[in-house]
DNA sequence: ATGATTTCCTGTAGGC
DNA sequence: TGCCTACAGGAAATCA
């Protein structure tokens, strides 16, 4: 199916395309759809408003589902919001009630008058549900607020967030609370594409670099939602089917293999306690 | 205040 | 064959 994509690396993670394919395929495959019962496997992945999970969403109709960050969030009627944090290894699937319960299924959703279920699966447990309802006040964890979204993100906030910020562009790029939804595959992609070295101070890129940067994160990030994201050993589709972004990926996952552009093979080292592909040519500015 | 480091958790792969 | 260890990382917690 698909090969490891590099030694001792196999286990990527759902970031914004892969979240933003997600919405759109249970968007067109839930809407309208009315909640009929629930199972949660286990309490301790649920946070958010206390009561049980089934209480509060039951008989509810499902009015869309949208991404925000990373998170897949089904809105319900009446001001419910199921909110979805995929962390490393979390699923979100629409299968066939009989189909088999693979481990590590946390919480299945029915609907009235259909054959099918919402499950969520999440191996690391990294991930969770927030029950959104007006009564989460202090039920379980917090769930953080993040920044903006990059696709939408005006070059001159961009610009604000970079300025004086001496840690280095690609831990700032990871920050959720600066900026909303890139993960480390895609960080790394889009600081190759603008040829920028990720360890380069933030406030240190120039106006030019920054305009460069912003639009390839813009550009990498629409190209991975075109191609329904990235297909490892965890992501997949609700329909079971594969992304196919992982093969234009540039520099994640492809250490000592040459760089496209000048043969050079691609390194990689760590910053903020991640793995980091980059060009030791292409990349440029570190200081 | 800022940024770097550690922690949570399981599956997979590689070494022996 | 099977045990053991290292490693992957989002985000919160902790440390310097």
């Amino acid at each position: 199916m698909h090969a490891p994509i590099g030694p001792g690396i196999h286990e990527p993670v759902p970031e914004l395309p892969e979240a933003e394919t997600i919405a759109r395929q249970l968007h067109a495959g839930l809407a309208g759809a009315v909640v009929s019962s629930v199972r949660v496997q286990r309490a301790d992945i649920l946070h958010g408003d206390p009561r049980p999970l089934a209480a509060v969403i039951r008989r509810r109709r499902v009015e869309g589902v949208t991404r925000r960050a990373k998170r897949v969030q089904v809105q319900l009627d009446g001001g419910v919001m199921l909110v979805f944090r995929l962390g490393m290894s979390g699923r979100l699937t629409l299968v066939p009630r009989a189909a088999p319960v693979e481990p590590h299924t946390h919480v299945c959703i029915r609907f009235r008058a259909r054959g099918d279920e919402l499950r969520f699966r999440d191996p690391r447990r990294f991930g969770g549900v927030w029950c959104l309802s007006g009564r989460e006040a202090y039920a379980g964890r917090r769930m953080g607020e993040v920044g903006p979204e990059p696709l939408t993100l005006e070059q001159s906030a961009f610009a604000a967030i970079l300025k004086d910020r001496r840690r280095s562009i690609k831990s700032l790029l990871l920050d959720q609370t600066l900026i909303a939804g890139l993960g480390n595959i895609y960080c790394d992609e889009a600081l190759f594409a603008a040829g920028i070295h990720p360890l380069t101070p933030a406030g240190a890129l120039d106006g030019p670099s920054a305009q460069r940067l912003l639009r390839a994160i813009k550009r990498t990030l629409n190209r991975a939602i075109d191609a329904n994201g990235s297909t490892l050993s965890d992501y997949r589709r609700p329909d079971g089917l594969d992304g196919s972004y992982q093969f234009s990926h540039k520099v994640y996952g492809r250490l000592g293999e040459p760089c496209r552009r000048c043969r050079v093979p691609i390194e990689k080292l760590t910053i903020a306690g991640r793995t980091t592909h980059l060009c030791p040519v292409c990349q440029v500015g570190r200081r």
